[in-house]
DNA sequence: ATGTTTATGTCGCGT
DNA sequence: ACGCGACGTAAACAT
């Protein structure tokens, strides 16, 4: 259940701090969480607003409808005064679908820890977020020849910055004698100057996709959700 | 003017990372400014967005409503495609309202800046936001007898980590010889775990509230409006 | 255009 | 309940 409410109205919010909005046309929503929104007609960001799990109620007081809601803790309340109503539409919206947010960096960087191969056959990880003077590396790891591998991640086409990046880490990076360094972009794309730059510092490029890694997720938690499981029969 | 369209949509929004959302019942927001919200029956955040500032363009294709906002720096871009829609409603909102927010924190150093004995009777402010190595102390200033009074002023139940950070400032300002230093703690009120490190670091505690602040503010704009009218008045 | 700080930030997660 | 960090944080402000 939702409520859109077109109307003429004065607001006051108390809590945290405190708001006056005097009288005007507003659109206001109450959701079925007990979340109130109050937009004007400009900004992304509601002018006033009452986040879901508190209290919401009506009364018509004089000749005005007053919505109060009020959330405990933090004690804020926010009170809406409706002189006139322009229109008020209820919808119980019918919406079973799963939002699915894509991977970022970070989950990319999961995916490689969780399942190396993805990236060549036989990647061992041995550490990620390593530091190193400039900051850290994402990822850390051996190759099936024992050669050091070192994995730089952009979730966004790669450009010469992240090549520049990569290198700027190598010089506080070692490999054992005799092994060679690998060092390797992982990225969706490679943006425009960066094949270039690429080439000349003998670095590698491997395309992975966000979809790919969002993949490598899922069956993550299917496969951690069993365990559990298993865990619970077996107790 | 503001468009709300309660519609079954598909979402697909791809930017700085990329989501989808199956088809479902929403209420979707557009705004003048050209942002525009999708908003699911619960949550006070929209499940998905675009900030204003972009470019917000409609079409046909087939048997679906297109609905597309892009946004250029960074380039992402939100596509809303309808299947049905249940409501649409434009509403030209007439909103000449200023909204003003009342006493925060900074207002809270305003009205002590002004008016110092609603901290205590014969405090004289010497400097605000005073540079110190970790930061800024807000007031510091000296009482009645001549002690140093150094204020950390919070908007919010003043925890541990606020009597932390006076104690951090504290490392950074020494008195005159032969003057105390009183250290205190200014909010509307004590948080939990606070009060037993305070005493241990012995420092004071201060209660104010922004209601009282807000009443200075307002005192003291009344005041300079009459400086301004005398001030005229004498020319 | 880019970086830094604020926010009635909100939200989720671990203690 | 509190503390801490992430967010498609967004927005304001300074550089």
């Amino acid at each position: 259940m939702i409520i859109a409410i077109v109307a003429s109205c004065e607001v006051h919010y108390s809590g945290r701090t405190g708001s006056h909005l005097g009288e005007g046309e507003r659109l206001i929503v109450i959701k079925e969480d007990g979340c109130v929104l109050i937009h004007r007609s400009t900004d992304y960001r509601p002018v006033n607003w009452q986040p879901g799990g508190g209290i919401v109620q009506a009364q018509l007081s004089k000749d005005r409808l007053v919505v109060r809601a009020v959330r405990p803790s933090p004690l804020e309340s926010l009170n809406i005064s409706i002189s006139r109503v322009d229109l008020l539409a209820c919808f119980r919206l019918i919406d079973e679908a799963e939002f699915h947010l894509h991977a970022s960096e970070e989950d990319m960087q999961k995916a490689i820890v969780f399942q190396p191969n993805i990236i060549e056959s036989g990647l061992e990880v041995i550490e990620y977020e390593r530091r190193v003077e400039p900051g850290f590396v994402d990822i850390y790891g051996v190759d099936r020849k024992g050669n050091a591998v070192v994995i730089e991640i952009k979730k966004d086409p790669a450009g010469v910055s992240a090549v520049k990046q990569l290198a700027e880490y190598l010089k506080y990076i070692q490999p054992k004698p005799g092994r060679k360094l690998r060092p390797i972009i992982v990225a969706p794309a490679l943006a425009k100057g960066a094949q270039t730059l690429l080439s000349k510092m003998g670095f590698e490029y491997k395309q992975l996709s966000l979809q790919k890694c969002a993949e490598v997720l899922r069956k993550q938690a299917v496969s951690e959700r069993q365990q559990m499981l298993k865990g619970w029969l077996t107790e």
